[in-house]
Order: C-alpha cells, then structure tokens, then sequence
DNA sequence: ATCGTTACGCGAATCGGTTCGACTGAAACA
DNA sequence: TGTTTCAGTCGAACCGATTCGCGTAACGAT
C-alpha cells in the first residue's frame, strides 16, 4: 500500500501522485481525481517515517513529563492535556517521556535520533541537567518555568513570586499581621524547584515590604500532611491568624485541620494562595485564589515551540503570567482581640 | 552525522557499523573500538526514521486519552502514567492522541501511516467507534476496558459488577436493607460507559438476590454534584442507609453533604465504593472500598500488547481484575431503630 | 595438499516517500 | 511563423538506516 502501487493503478508516476497530495506543483484535475479515487479505494497513508526521513522533520514534539511514579499534579496534568491538544490543533503529535532530573533511556531515545523536531519540558529547576543537554544537542526547546538564566531561553512561567506577594498585600490591606506561608515540600524548595524556591522569595519580600511577622514552612503534595500542617501551626504559633499557600494538593488536608481545630474561616483565620480553579472552589469557604493558567500556558508552550522551529534564527522569547487574585469568601478581617 | 559519516571517519563501510551497532554479525574487536570512538566522539545517534523505514517498525505506541478539554479523572491519569512508565521500561516511547469517540485527525493521524507499531486504548464504551477502525486499519491494539463482544479481543479491565456487588454484600451482611448506588453521570451511563454500565448491573444483582432495596443515581464527576446528590438522597429517600459509589470525584462531596446533614458515619450511614487508595484514605472515616489496580493494568495492557506484537498470530488474550474490598471504618452495621 | 568452516568486511539493494531537472504540447505573444 | 511561457508529467536522485549476497583470509580436520 505505498505510493508506487497508488501510481500503477493511476496509470501516473510517483511523484505525480506526490505532488497530487501535497499540491507543490500543478497537477491536472482528471489526474488528480484519478489518484485520489485509488487513495480512497485502497485507504491509502503515506509512511510518516519516510515522510520524515526525507523532509528532516517528524511533526512530532517532545513532552517531557516527570516520572510516573510520583503522582502528577493537577497542574503538571492540566500543562500536559493542554500541550497535547494545541500539538493536536497543530497538526503534531507529541511523544511523552517520562524523566527526572538525570539522564535515563528515555529521555534520551526522545531526544537524539531526530525523532522529535521539538522538546517541551516541564518541572523546571533553577539548574536543570536536562536544559543542558538539550543545548548541547541543540535540539529547540522551550521550558514551562525557568531555569536561573532565564534571559536567553524561550519559555512560558508563572510568576509565583508575584502571586505570593499579592496574597500577603491582600491580607495585610485587611489587617493580618502574622502570617504563614504553606509552600511545597522541602526536598522541592531544597531542589531548586522554581515555584517553591519563587514563592518564598515573594512571600519574604511582601512580609519586609508591610512590616509584618512572616512564617514559612514546607509541606509535602498531599492532604494529610496539609492536615498535620495546619495542626503544627495552630498550636505552635496561635498568633498566626492567616495563611498562604501554594500547595493545592494540601487544601483539603488544610481545609480538615481547621475544621477540627474549631476555626472558622474567615472569622478566626483567613486563607488564601494560588490553586487552580477547581481547588478554590472546592474549598468552603470558597477559596480567594490566584489561579494558575495551566490551560492558556501549555498552549503558549506549544506556540513558541512551533515559532522556534518556524525560524531558528529568532531571538528567545518568553512570556510571564501574573493572574490576578480571585476574592472569594475564605479571607476576612483580622479577627479583633 | 549520519552512518556514512562514521563509516568514513573510521575508515569501514557503513554496513559495518551497523552491524557493529547491533552485533547481529560479528566485528572485530579492533575496529569496533574504532568505531565506537568515533561515535563517542561526535555523539552520534542513529536517526530513528530511518531505521522505521526499513525495520517497518517504528518502537512506538500509541496511546489514545480522551479529549483534554474534559478533565482526566485520577484512574485515567493512573493509567496514562503507567502505561508510560511500561513502555519506557521495554524500551517504546509513547505517542498521545487525545480523542472522543468520533474520527478525528489526531487520532487518524496516530492510527495510519505506519507512525506506531500498536495502540492502547482507554475510556472504551460498549460499542466504540475507534475499536472498528482499528480493526478495520489492522492495527494491533489492546483495550483497558472491553466492548460488549470482548471474546476475540485483547484487553485489561477491571470487574466493576462483581467490585460493586461485594460491596452491596458486604453491606447486606452488616444488616442494611436500603441501599443507594451513587454511579457516574447521565451521560457517561447512557452512553454505554462500560464501568458505569456494569457497576449497575453488579448492583441490581446484588440487591435482588439478598432482596434489598436498592437505589441508583447518576452523578456528575465532581465535588458539588456528589454534595448535591447526598442531599437529594437524603431528602427524597431517608430510609437509605448505606451508599455504594464509583464515583471517586464526587467523594469529597458525598462527605461534605454528610457532614452538614449531621449524619455520623458509619453510626448512622455506611458509605463504600469503588476508589483509588488515596481519595479512600482521604475520606473520613477511611474509606472501605476496592481499588482499582490502575498501575498493574497500564503496565498489564503494555505487556499483552508487546506480546500481540511480537507473535501476530497468537489467540486473544485478556485480564479482568477484581481486587478485594479493603475494610476501613466507612460501613458500619445498621442503625437500630 | 585439499576441503569445508568460520570470522570479518564490503558493496549494493531496499524501505517509501519528496524534490529537482528535464521534457512535451498547447497557448500566448511578437 | 517563430519564440516564450507555462501547465502537466516523468524519471532519477536522495534521505539514513538495515540486510543480503558475496569475497577473502585464516583455521582445523581429513
């Protein structure tokens, strides 16, 4: 079923049946009939590794998605079905290799042997092995979030810093002098984990910035450690009377650890922080939230990719999301006395 | 940096290299080493469209998920995450199409041209579209979840009716005499979704042969809509004392429309279902409940496609899981009174 | 000395497309 | 009438690997 047994039927040569599918050159409309009417009849593809090898492109992108045997979050998860529908929309399909920060196989077989034109990496570290040796393959990428040298690289990020900093604002405009911040786990923010490592640099800036008692501590990605979370804090730092968090996979385990403790938010105790819209409103009281615009990023990723690709020779560009914080009902005035 | 490229600089023919590459005719060990020298030295990766071309075999997957507008449950998720995770282990990589039930040119585009060596499939309904034109295509390919003639297929899934029977069992054993399925949406049903389907069908059976009354309502996949169908229970049908879900998204739900109706469980109300371990071991009190083996069965349905692969004539093969119910503190005896 | 074997290596064909140069006939133009 | 132009088509080269057939040299057995 290749294109020398569509051109024997056809009565055509091969590169007439060619250049009736891709329309590179004039072909007659009774030809182009004809062929098509062979296609149709045999279900007739053309190989796309053929395709591939001759053109030098595969339309096929990388996705570089961190290691299966931790549970994907519900932003890695909504940055990946995005990648994959835009690609789609694109007309590429995506290759989906499962990598932590070192060198494995697949990492690897993804990136050499020109089976992708493209690689979209998520789970960015301030230094990241895999950015490396993507530049050193000189294979065109682009990141969501950034690695330290951001400057001449191409990537889509969130600024998380400056969510965490309009959190701590919002609090402080409503009287909150004492205020916590819940961020990711500690071996993330050790590992240089943009996020975590970015919301603690604006949290601290907006505490200096408004005078106010800061504290910050880590929290592993699940709902019973958000629960022991808010239960270590109540009893050893009861001055505390709101927090921020980044950490959406401990809202329900926050949400619980209130509860029990009796606390009403948000009479006694506000929370507030940066989830995606379905965390926040799950939350009761409904979560006031930055959200994370997993959907429009991914899509960009996707976008900037392609332009990369379009034209090798342009300047790096990125683009920083700061969505505005979301008021709903989970933070209130300081509570008085 | 191709094969001619090495051959020249170490001073072999190409075949040579190639076969030193594979090793499927000897080489010296001399001129191995000058060979693999010169590849070590200029990084050099054999072009993976190349040898698709020739092998006829491309060492890919492909994988169909649905569409990503509508959000992955945490089951599917599992399954994308394994199925990676198999795959990357039996060296394949994996292509991702997102798709409905209609003909799309994702999946069109991942199903012909040769672009990968066998699919799996995911979200299957009774009868489904792209199960025939797989066939139809050729294609080899593996299902999670079955159609409704599952004889001559190959498939993993697991065994919804008898998981939802033990559980309206083990609820009769505990005494309880009305009973409430809390199954997944309208339409998912109605569209002859296999898990929702034959979660029905587990049971009705159940509640006919111990001559119980028994319940069954749709409810969409998400925390209101599982708040909202507690409330509803409660309302119309105060005699229902216990509740069987599959709807593991609406759990949150379930337990907040509990909480605020002031019902006590398991003293005044048994909940149990069907649920990945963590929404169980979120719930509160644990969830007694059956998990589905979504980890074993990706890596299972890689395994038998593998398999189909590499013996093209072998008999159908399947695998229906049905895991035990694990007892926690959800479901308790009935109340007196 | 002769006759297999075996180890090692080369050249050429092949996979299934795309693309370039060249050819043909008819229309357009002077 | 002679020259351009152009639509339409063909043949052949090419992309980068794998693999088959064959040649040669070395080796052991007879």
């Amino acid at each position: 079923m290749n294109i020398g047994e569509i051109a024997r039927r056809a009565g055509v040569s091969r590169s007439t049946v060619s250049y009736a599918l891709t329309g590179k050159r004039p072909v007659s409309d009774a030809t182009r009939r004809r062929i098509q009417a062979v296609i149709d009849e045999l279900d007739y593809r053309p190989n796309a590794s053929a395709r591939a090898l001759k053109e030098g492109r595969t339309r096929t992108l990388g996705l570089v998605i961190p290691p299966a045997s931790q549970r994907l979050t519900d932003m890695q998860l909504g940055f990946v079905a995005s990648v994959v529908e835009a690609a789609a929309r694109a007309d590429y399909d995506v290759l989906l290799s499962p990598s932590g920060g070192d060198h494995e196989r697949s990492f690897e077989r993804v990136v050499t042997g020109r089976r992708v034109d493209g690689v979209i990496l998520m789970e960015i570290r301030l230094e990241d092995d895999r950015v490396t040796r993507l530049q050193q393959v000189g294979l065109p990428f682009v990141t969501i979030g950034r690695t330290g040298q951001a400057q001449d690289m191409w990537w889509v990020d969130v600024d998380y810093a400056a969510l965490v900093w309009r959190c701590v604002h919002h609090l402080a405009d409503l009287g909150h002098r004492n205020v916590a911040l819940v961020n990711r786990s500690t071996e993330l923010v050790a590992a240089g984990y943009g996020p975590g490592f970015r919301a603690l640099a604006g949290f601290t800036d907006a505490v200096a910035e408004r005078g106010m008692a800061g504290l910050d501590v880590c929290c592993a990605d699940d709902a019973p450690a958000g629960e022991a979370c808010v239960e270590r804090l109540r009893s050893d730092h009861p001055e505390v009377t709101a927090l921020v968090t980044v950490n959406e996979a401990a809202l329900p385990g926050i949400q619980r650890g209130l509860e029990r403790a009796g606390v009403r938010v948000p009479r006694d105790f506000s929370v507030t922080g940066v989830a995606a819209r379905h965390w926040a409103e799950d939350f009761r009281p409904p979560l006031t939230a930055a959200h994370v615009p997993t959907h429009d990023m991914g899509a960009e990723a996707v976008e900037l990719l392609l332009e990369r690709l379009a034209g090798p020779a342009a300047a790096p560009r990125h683009r920083l999301h700061a969505p505005p914080v979301s008021l709903r009902a989970s933070t209130g005035p300081v509570p008085t006395g």
